[in-house]
RNA sequence: GCGGCGAUGGCGAAAUUGGUAGACGCACUACUUUGAGGUGGUAGCGCCCGAAAGGGUGUGGGAGUUCGAAUCUCCUUUGCCGCACCA
């Protein structure tokens, strides 16, 4: 009987479905443990070897826990709304929903071949109207709360408008930046509209005018994540800046609570540093420096007229906040105000660097400098988004013709403007310091503006230094003082006299929360009198309408604007058009896997109790800062509101690195030329000569003379040249050619199989690598030499022709070879190439571990026999080990184990069911096709799946003696066996006295002897 | 530029607490089973010297701590990932 796997594999996967082992129940006496892979994107591409390998990884853990007598919850769902369906619909008319169908199916059956414990019984799909109206319902509730900066947690809206009600928003409530302050009286005066665009102030999703990435090629909205290097992550296409009315959740309120959050949690160090650097906190202080006015007669220094303004990451001071300062009636004084974490450098500040959309501009500048700064102006609006970034560090600016002055000395700074600040981060002004900063000092030296150096010699005048150990010197009343302490000081004294205050700020933003997209959830809102309100939660879901085309619609609005029957309902109300991103569905999906068929509530309050935290969540890094942050922000906000008990989503993550494609290549010889007679002939141009890896190599090294003009004769007589000195007189080109990797073994092209891949290589010529000729049409014996190719790690993709379908070697060795090969591969968090070569190896050890119960020849032999004692610590071992990997996730190092363990046992020819059954049972996680079987072919009629783990028992693993390595002044010289009851005396001795160790003592008196109980001898002489 | 993580045979890797470096697997070599291919089995396999015994050397490079370092410290080179005119 041999190890069928494809028929053991189908009806095993047959029977779990039939009785449904996998489906897992919200009531329990076992003490519970969640498992959570991230959701898919059902893409048209399928999976390749990459994607399983998180799943795997966390199948192994949740069938191993579950096995250890936990309840585990392990299911899996599709994030089914996006934007590449909705690309494609564009392009073939067909509606997302029946593309998406189409490749959930397909997906499905690609996971449903390789084995997985999930329970779909619990499946959720963001796309599904059942699950939206939750998502919608969220939202809804997000809307309708206000982030209350003293309690630090979220609070319902309704508390807001009672404080309003009873006090108007003059104590505590000045923390956002409002028009105004509104007495309880005036606050009732306010009419509806007005109400609702103060409040619109306080909402986490709220609607604002403010600074969006616009996609044009996309026709959208997009998230700052969702942005790299100036153009959109999905397709490359350019990103502009545009001012446009969008949701947007005020995550920046979390910003710290995100922050603090991370110290709780199990994430990498990577993950952790990436969201640090995302959220961006740092501590500084914001100062006011006066400007010399009264340059510009006709200044209008009207607060901005009307909301909704800016989304701003700093909650306060929404951009630049102007003041005037009308005090003594004299001309009219400005202030900038700046934002500086080195508030110690005050006295080294040379001038002032306002971001060219600063709002003073236009009114600092001076008649004289007006020209140059509008054409500067000009020039910065001409440059896109693109230019500016592709451009790092060209210096640019140009000065204002205004002074401003140091609070702290009175002296007069010239006020420039540069591209270099930027509007979107601080107060977008800046006090430069060119003695300790880099790009302060590239400005002045650029505009020869002289430079005031307080850090002493620290400052060698050719480069910046942003040390905090110098000692201040031309600094006032902080001269002597060292940087980090004169910190406190200044901050203490800015405060002190009113100059500005400490100040706290975040890199994050606000998040952008609405798509001009068709394939999203649609907002549950709608618009009377242009204001928003909620839909009746009783109307939930707001379902998606059909739609005849996904083109934009007016003015960058979404799809759905084209259709009025939908937007427009009675009196005047209209439908919010936009849709929901991306992150929406994914922000909460593990919570409704805990009860998913709910239609009462998002999931039931006691479910969500019971399951609590994701213990272990599994997915790669592309996520770091988006859905791990917006779903960080919800569980925050629901667990504000009441909903749920825990403020973290996820205790532990485990990233599964990617698997890179190894490439391979074929050359092709394109040119050929060679002098002949002083004539140059090209002798092949653009052949179908294809050669071997090493002689391309010859070609172009020169170090081993010989094989190089030997590669040349090859060629040469291939190509029917005379016997010429072809050798000095040539030049020649070969490209390297991607080929599918599944048209070559190992490294060795498969002649045929490439021939037959495309028409045009049918009549090609291949030089092998020992210089043998395989012209068109003539077979060749590939032992005897063969085509070697060039390989190359790169990303796994189609058009590199290196990606590896799963299912074609799930077909090939089974898929418990498929699961394990994948885990042998090496540490699950590291990125690693793909071989296929090497799964022959995980496949022989699952034919070698069959073979312990059946032989080819002789049928079963496994035996219910007594198994001797060293068989016993082979298993125990085994067990010891294995437990230990599984448990911290070095799932490499338990199959080898497994690996070592059928080694063993067939070394002792056991094949004794008192160790081959607690073996199986280790092994069910890893491989749960194989071992159900053999489980029940040894008499079990239950799944494997409940077994019992088994226990470690130790007295199995006591050895009685150990060889010890014995060292002279470290250097290894001999082993030797020593009873493991030899005391430290009787060990030294027996060391001294072993002859190899004399004779490397050379007769010298050992000074001294490390002994290291059960590990070593170390000899020093 | 800032930050994070790495670098160990021909290849993927192991070494969990500073204690026999290279487990396990691939590839390769020889032998063997078989009519042949495949499969299965046995042995070898870091590098250098040597027929062997044995010796030297060896974890990107350099220094240090230690009886002893892949592991700890400092410097340095290099790869991957993230952020990037963030004040």
């Amino acid at each position: 009987m041999e190890y069928n796997f494809r028929e053991i594999e189908k009806k095993w996967q047959k029977d779990w479905k039939k009785s449904g082992v996998y489906e897992v129940s919200n009531s329990s006496g076992k003490p519970k443990f969640y498992v959570l892979d991230m959701f898919p994107y059902p893409s048209g591409a399928g999976l390749h070897v990459g994607h399983p390998l998180g799943y795997i990884s966390s199948d192994i853990y949740a069938r191993y826990k579950r096995l250890r007598g936990f309840n585990v919850l392990h299911p899996m769902g599709y994030d089914s709304f996006g934007l590449p369906a909705e690309q494609y619909a564009l392009e073939t008319g067909q509606h997302p929903a029946v593309t998406t169908e189409k490749n959930i199916e397909t997906y499905r059956e690609q996971l449903d071949s390789i084995g997985f414990s999930f329970d779909w019984s619990r499946e959720v799909r963001t796309s599904a109207p059942s699950y939206y109206k939750w998502t919608q319902w969220i939202f809804l509730q997000i809307f309708s709360s206000w982030y209350d900066k003293n309690q630090k947690k979220a609070r319902g809206i309704e508390e807001l408008i009672k404080i309003f009600d009873k006090q108007g928003n003059a104590a505590g409530m000045g923390q956002r930046s409002i028009q105004k302050n509104f007495t309880a009286e005036e606050w009732k005066n306010y009419s509806t509209e007005e109400k609702q665009t103060i409040l619109m102030e306080y909402r986490l999703a709220f609607l604002a005018l403010g600074e969006v990435n616009w996609c044009e090629a996309l026709g959208t909205v997009l998230a700052n994540d969702e942005v790299i290097n100036g153009v959109s992550e999905r397709g490359g296409h350019p990103v502009v800046k545009r001012k446009m009315r969008q949701w947007y959740l005020r995550i920046t309120d979390y910003a710290e609570r995100l922050l603090q959050g991370l110290t709780t949690v199990e994430y990498t160090e990577a993950m952790k540093e990436m969201q640090r650097n995302w959220i961006g906190k740092s501590e500084g202080a914001e100062l006011e420096f006066e400007v010399n006015a009264g340059l510009n007669s006709n200044l209008s220094l009207t607060p901005n007229p009307g909301l909704p303004r800016d989304p701003s990451p700093q909650g306060e001071g929404s951009g630049n906040s102007i003041r005037t300062s009308n005090s003594g009636g004299e001309a009219h004084s400005l202030k900038i105000k700046v934002y500086t974490t080195r508030p110690d450098t005050i006295f080294g500040v040379d001038f002032m660097v306002l971001a060219p959309e600063h709002e003073l501009v236009s009114q600092i500048t001076t008649p004289l400098q007006k020209r140059d700064v509008e054409a500067y102006l000009e020039y910065v609006k001409s440059r896109s988004e693109r230019e500016r970034l592709a451009e790092v560090k060209s210096v640019t600016g140009a000065f204002t013709g205004a002074y401003a002055i140091n609070p702290f000395n009175g002296r007069e700074i010239p006020v420039w403007i540069a591209e270099y600040v930027l509007a979107g981060y601080g107060t977008g002004a800046i006090m430069a310091v060119p003695c300790g900063d880099q790009r302060d000092f590239d400005f002045a030296t650029h505009f020869k503006i002289p430079i005031t150096n307080i850090i002493g010699e620290y400052f060698n005048g050719k480069e910046s230094n942003a040390t905090k150990e110098a000692v201040l010197s031309n600094s006032a009343f902080l001269n002597g003082v060292k940087m980090e302490n004169a910190i406190g000081i200044i901050l203490e004294k800015i405060e002190k006299e009113a100059i500005g205050h400490r100040k706290v700020n975040y890199k994050m933003r606000d998040a952008g929360f609405s798509r001009q997209r068709y394939w999203g959830e649609p907002f549950p809102i709608i618009y009377k009198n242009g204001i928003a309100y909620p839909v009746d939660e009783k109307e939930l879901p707001v379902e998606l309408p059909h739609v005849e085309n996904y083109s934009p619609g007016p003015e960058g609005e979404g799809p759905l604007a084209n259709i009025p029957e939908w937007v427009n309902l009675d009196g005047g109300i209209k439908r919010e058009t936009n849709t929901m991103p991306g992150y929406a569905g994914s922000s909460w999906y593990f919570l409704r896997y805990m009860d998913p068929h709910n239609d009462e509530v998002f999931a039931d309050k006691k479910a969500m109790e019971y399951w609590n935290q994701v213990d272990v969540y599994v997915g790669g890094t592309e996520h770091a800062v988006g859905h791990l942050l917006y779903s960080r922000m919800w569980t925050k906000v629901l667990c504000d509101l009441g909903f749920i008990s825990f403020d973290e989503p996820y205790k532990k993550l485990v990233n599964q690195g990617m698997i890179q494609g190894s490439s391979r290549f074929v050359y092709r010889l394109d040119r050929f030329s060679v002098r002949i007679n002083g004539e140059v002939k090209d002798l092949a141009e653009n052949s179908n000569i294809f050669l071997s890896l090493s002689l391309v190599q010859n070609l172009n090294q020169s170090e081993n003379e010989d094989s190089k003009i030997n590669s040349h004769k090859i060629i040469g007589e291939l190509l029917k040249i005379p016997n010429v000195d072809f050798y000095h007189d040539h030049s020649f080109k070969t490209s390297a050619l991607h080929i599918d990797v599944n048209l070559v073994d190992g490294i060795e092209l498969d002649i045929q199989a490439f021939k037959n891949s495309k028409p045009e290589y049918a009549n090609a010529i291949f030089i092998l690598e020992d210089g043998k000729v395989i012209s068109p049409g003539e077979d060749f014996d590939h032992t005897s030499s063969k085509y070697i190719c060039g390989v190359e790690v790169e990303k796994m993709s189609k058009s590199k022709f290196n990606t590896v379908n799963p299912n074609m070697l799930v077909e090939k060795y089974g898929a418990d070879t498929f699961r394990m090969y994948e885990m042998f591969l090496g540490p699950v968090e590291q990125s690693k190439p793909w071989d296929t070569k090497g799964i022959e190896g995980v496949h022989r050890f699952l034919k070698k571990l069959w073979r312990l119960f059946y032989d080819d020849i002789k049928g079963k032999v496994w035996t219910e026999e007594k198994a001797t004692d060293a068989a016993f610590k082979v298993l125990h071992k085994t067990i010891k080990k294995v437990e230990e990997d599984t448990e911290r996730f070095s799932y490499n190092t338990a199959v080898s184990t497994f690996m070592v363990c059928v080694n063993e046992l067939t070394d002792l020819q056991c094949h004794k069911k008192e160790i081959l059954q607690p073996l199986l049972i280790l092994l069910a996680p890893y491989a749960p096709h194989v071992a159900e079987e053999l489980y029940h072919a040894l008499g079990n009629n239950t799944t494997i799946v409940d077994a019992n783990y088994p226990n470690l028992e130790t007295k199995y693993l006591i050895e009685s003696e150990k060889e010890y390595p014995v060292s002279i002044n470290g250097k290894l010289r001999t082993t030797i066996v020593i009873s493991l009851d030899a005391s430290q005396d009787e060990v030294e001795k027996i060391a001294l006295n072993n002859e190899i160790i004399q004779k490397w003592m050379e007769g010298k008196a050992p000074k001294k002897i490390i002994y290291v109980r059960n590990k070593m001898v170390n000899v020093v002489v």
